[in-house]
DNA sequence: CGGCCATCCTGCACGC
DNA sequence: TGCGTGCAGGATGGCC
């Protein structure tokens, strides 16, 4: 499941990859993966001169529009045949290709002529310089939300996913069912560190690669093993013991430790 | 506004 | 062995 450290790691690849490729072809095995219909049309003939990451959105700017995609759970862009569960192939006039390949299919390339207006929706992100804490405390101070579902949440901070909210919510001591508003300053404070520290220290691991959809196996990450409540349900909390409990909550899968995480309510 | 549900997809774990 | 069932999850959209 590629997570915001996995996108980063990927838009830099592509930054010494791909800029200057200019599109020849598109093949699109799997049609809904490519937006809209017209896109076939808008891009052909397109070069590109840029990649950066908007939360965990990869935006392949080109002369005129970008081609934004996001890999969802299962996505993969790489530069050779993957064989199986391609959805769409770029044909560069190189001689080179770009492959997404997506075993689950929820990925998806879209072409946008108004970036600005396709990224409008998003929150902040979280490691950039105008995310202070101060901020954060007031983000948070207005919100009647439970804490789990609001991270989660890509309008109001984007591009944590589930992984990542459980590990920072753990850390900061935080339990995933308190409301937001009702978090003292103290423990947002701590919360906001952890968001930024653990999101910059997987990027610094090269993309983290947390637990692939198979549960347990590792793919190439080295963050996997830092990894302290996800996936480790009925495990001793390392630091009281405690056996780490898993809940639902807003429909995911929601790991903490019952002792440690306090309930704001 | 907030919470909940369904939807999209597929592979895998589990129970019988 | 093989089958059926349920689960995982990012984001969106609909409903109450």
């Amino acid at each position: 499941m590629p997570e915001l450290p996995e996108v980063e790691t990927v838009v830099r690849g592509l930054q010494t990859t791909i800029v200057g490729e200019t599109i020849q072809d598109i093949e699109i095995p799997w049609s809904k993966a490519l937006q809209p219909d017209s896109a076939y049309d808008s891009l052909i003939g397109k070069t590109i001169h840029g990649v950066s990451r908007r939360a965990k959105f990869i935006n392949i700017e080109l002369d005129r529009g970008s081609l934004v995609v996001h890999l969802r759970m299962t996505g993969k862009l790489s530069r050779l045949y993957p064989e199986k569960y391609v959805t769409v192939i770029l044909h560069f006039q190189s001689g080179n290709s770009l492959f997404f390949q997506d075993m689950r299919k929820f990925g998806r390339m879209v072409y946008t002529e108004d970036k600005q207006e396709f990224f409008a929706h998003l929150g902040p992100e979280p490691l950039s310089d105008d995310f202070s804490v101060s901020l954060f405390q007031d983000m948070l101070k207005e919100k009647n939300r439970m804490i789990k579902p609001l991270l989660l949440d890509q309008t109001f901070l984007a591009g944590l996913g589930n992984i990542y909210v459980d590990e920072a919510l753990f850390q900061a001591g935080v339990h995933p069912e308190s409301f937001a508003k009702l978090i003292p300053k103290k423990q947002s404070g701590k919360l906001h560190q952890a968001i930024r520290h653990i999101l910059s220290e997987s990027i610094r691991a090269q993309g983290t690669t947390v637990v692939n959809f198979s549960h347990g196996e590792n793919q190439s990450g080295t963050y996997q093993a830092a990894l302290q409540v996800y996936g480790r349900r009925g495990e001793p909390c390392q630091d009281c013991e405690t056996p780490i409990e898993k809940i639902k909550l807003g429909q995911r899968g929601t790991h903490f430790c019952p002792r440690c995480q306090k309930t704001y309510r």
